[in-house]
DNA sequence: GCCAATTGCTTGAAGCCTAAAGAATTTCGG
DNA sequence: CCGAAATTCTTTAGGCTTCAAGCAATTGGC
């Protein structure tokens, strides 16, 4: 899946290769995190991260949410959220329930020990996280923060712009 | 080495937190990227990023690779590439055949034609990746390389030290 | 009130991914 | 040369993911 970095890319003058260096580097690195992130929460809890990313959702949402509203913010499909709840439903770590006020609507949120869980979870891996940015002063992490965040909106821009060009 | 009075405030509340935040922001934009690219190869070429990253690496081994060598180099597993070639020979785009030495082993190849379809797709696929950048001045893209190469290294060591204490 | 459009969710088909177990083949110590 | 160990690949079971099609309930224009 992944070109290793220092794998030399197509070998051209122009500046075009090094954004496809830095591309590639950028997913090297959260490849590498996440797969560790992933390793860890199955070895520690036996737990998945897309269990965890959807957990984290509803550790913010007392009252609970809608199984649209976890789409949206997770950004993944909608029947992809679904199968995610029925598994977490069956484990016990959540519970679900039709809404009163509209019936096509499902409501799910922590169960007090799935959330009890959850807390733990979070917990470490909040500290893994740290740890693997331990060798960046916070002035790196200030940096990197603020390169992210342009390119962030660099990336938007032009998928917009895309988007706008089809049809 | 200066530190201004604002480093060690900004360094008082709870740090880890804005090494989560760092994660959640890299998390996001590889998504992004990877999405745009995903969806664009798809769009222009009906292929997948895992069956472009796959020629990818033929690509650069005119004399074909066996299905570990691919395996290692994309850093997933065994079985996966054996149904990532099956698809891709399925296709047209690669050639098969057992190892005359060791018959074990397969050796996989770009077909002509897979090879100049890849070529086509990695040529539009250089510019889409330097477009979503396009805000980026060249002196962000050497500070982002370099502060990501800091991360990778972080990374690693902490990975490798944590894979040291597991027996 | 009626019906068409919209919204919320589920289902099905296809693909990607892993870990673990299994089969075929080669290698190597004795 | 023999058999154990290692290597290469495939298979299987389970999970994640999307897209597209479909169903049920609600909403809004008339």
């Amino acid at each position: 899946m992944i070109l290793d970095s220092e794998t030399k890319a197509v070998e051209l003058p122009d500046e075009h290769g090094n954004e496809l260096r830095l591309w590639l580097r950028l997913l090297t690195c959260t490849n590498l995190i996440e797969g560790e992130v992933r390793g860890r929460l199955r070895e520690r809890f036996d737990v998945t991260l897309p269990r965890f990313d959807l957990m984290a959702q509803l550790d913010k949402a007392p009252d609970g949410m809608t199984l649209s509203d976890v789409s949206k913010r997770m950004m993944v499909s909608n029947g992809n959220v679904t199968g995610l709840v029925e598994r977490l439903v069956e484990s016990g770590h959540l519970d679900r329930r039709t809404s009163e006020t509209d019936r096509r609507v499902q409501v799910i949120r922590l169960t007090r020990s799935g959330r009890a869980e959850f807390r733990k979870m979070a917990a470490e891996h909040q500290t893994w996280i740290s740890d693997m940015f331990g060798d960046l002063s916070p002035k790196d992490v200030r940096e990197l923060m603020r390169l992210l965040g342009k390119t962030k909106g660099s990336v938007q821009k032009s998928a917009r712009s895309r988007a706008g060009e089809e049809r």
